[in-house]
DNA sequence: TTGTAGGCGTTATCAA
DNA sequence: TTGATAACGCCTACAA
């Protein structure tokens, strides 16, 4: 690889003259520029990122904590973070955490002896604690993690009283609901929208709630049981999509017809809602939006010099499919 | 952030001192081992990996390129690979291409200017001419670039063969094969397959055989088109399961009962297969594994100065599921 | 067993 | 308008 000497050599100028040209910035004659230009052009030449980063302790590179890419709700997320990185002229780097505090601190550290230049961070087990010696920009994505840490979310509580009034206003009578972890704190307020619909009810009955994890497996087995010891519930908000998938999937298997006898609304609005049988209605999040929003406000952070403390609050929105129709 | 300066300072040593300390190298006392440790310790000392970059010409960092991480056959190949670097200390940088040949000349650069130390390529875009400046390491993962670029795959061919003979040992006599796209040497293979079983059936004709796209929309429309057209048909195989996602639902939506009217075999066995219903019988690849095998052998590549071409095929396994039970 | 010093490739300051 | 040079933080001959 040749290096900026090489090129000064072959132009018959210094470094400094090189670098300038690099950089528009300083002032270099026209006719030189051309021989540093036709000498860049010859060699091949490509500033080593390395050693810039060295000088300037900056990476130019964005790192992206998720719990775990083979979640279905994640890669859009992450697809948006790297293009918006990518427009900016930022590397982008995914990790996978498991939601496992000692791999989120490998992570941090590993990353900040890269000089990474900043994290957006997707978790439920981190707190300010563990990011107080962070000395790069930091916004929570999906997830709040603290007061004083940017974030980007959903409206959860919101939109799920509007998914069990949409319940309600297409003829459902006894609502129950699959619930995430009750450590996520985004499925913490989804349980809470809930209840704020249905607490009041005189058929309501906390048997109606039944821990799921956000995963397919748990919610069918929750859901299946929930059918078969409460043949009277007409309607299933659940946490999340996949958790509806599996509902559906325990539809069937009690025999139980969606969206004639069960109907079934999740939250996500992940693709798979839109392949299964029957199609999943969904409070939809604007995944890819969320994602882009976070990388936007993140770089607007690393680029400024006092930075101030954002939250954005996206809406989500109603998507009827099969499922309640 | 404290420097290896520092830690001399504190220490009372020189920082060839410290560093014999960080590296395990050269001899170096017990009694000041202790005390550089202790220094460390105190300073919450962490080695400036970009300078350690800059000197070694190496970053420990790797690339993985694929053409859409919101593909879902994708996210598990990639978890693989970062599960695997990680385990070797390398950091994972994941990249979007969409297939764009620009893109990935882009992300190739950037990287090389980075000092990336080895890459994993699944492209079907990509050639071995925009390959040969690379100075680094090259696996080429799930579709093969080059003889001259080791690779990690699966016997497409075979597993095609083995998917239509198991249609006709079900029982289905007139088999259509909806096929992925013709500029992915994977489909192609797979198209192979399917032909090497019925290109001498009396009853089989070019029409069997309809262009999808590797993705949903494609599939259900194309499998539309032939099921209203072809009404004997009582087999696909269709060429991954994303598009047996969309087949079964255009099974659904033209009336055909499915596995009983109609039986669908995929290929892939991406985790959605399971979620749909029916679940989607396939030739599932064993994908995590092919994704740490590219990352095993990549990082055996960076650490030999010989980096003799490697090809690893694997093989795939019927998975038998209700939409063909 | 330890220290000195040069160099990895850039950038920015200061002179010229 | 250009050049010489000192950093950035680390590692490794080579000396001591």
């Amino acid at each position: 690889m040749a290096t900026i000497r090489d090129v000064a050599k072959l132009a018959k100028v210094s470094t400094a003259t090189v670098s300038r040209v690099i950089n528009r910035n300083g002032y270099v004659n026209e006719g030189t520029k051309k021989r540093v230009k036709d000498a860049i052009e010859q060699l091949n030449y490509l500033p080593n990122d390395v050693a810039r980063s060295l000088f300037k302790g900056r990476s130019k590179m964005i790192a992206l904590f998720v719990p775990d890419i083979t979640n279905p709700f994640f890669p859009e997320m992450a697809r948006a973070v790297e293009d918006v990185t990518n427009r900016h002229d930022y590397t982008f780097v995914l990790c996978n955490t498991d939601n496992d505090i000692a791999k989120q601190i490998d992570y941090l550290n590993a990353l900040q002896q890269k000089s990474v230049d900043g994290f957006i961070i997707v978790s439920s087990s981190m707190t300010e604690e563990h990011l107080q010696h962070i000395q790069v920009p930091i916004v929570a994505l999906d997830r709040i993690i603290s007061p004083d840490i940017s974030s980007v979310t959903v409206n959860n509580r919101g939109g799920s009283r509007q998914a069990v009034q949409y319940l309600k206003s297409i003829g459902c009578t006894r609502i129950a609901h699959i619930a995430g972890p009750e450590h996520v704190n985004n499925a913490v307020y989804r349980m809470q929208g809930y209840l704020d619909e249905v607490n009041n009810a005189d058929w309501f009955t906390e048997d109606y709630i039944i821990p799921g994890k956000y995963n397919f497996d748990a919610a069918r087995d929750a859901a299946v049981k929930l059918l078969n010891t409460h043949s009277e519930v007409d309607g299933i908000f659940v946490g999340n999509d996949l958790m509806g998938a599996g509902v559906l999937n325990a539809a069937v298997s009690v025999g139980r017809k969606v969206p004639d006898d069960l109907a079934v609304i999740g939250f996500d609005g992940i693709a798979i809602g839109e392949t299964i049988t029957p199609t999943l209605t969904t409070m939809a999040q604007p995944i890819y939006d969320i994602g882009a929003k976070a990388a936007e406000m993140l770089i607007k952070q690393i680029n400024s010099q006092e930075p101030a403390v954002m939250n954005e609050e996206f809406t989500v929105q109603l998507v009827e499919r099969q499922s309640t129709l």
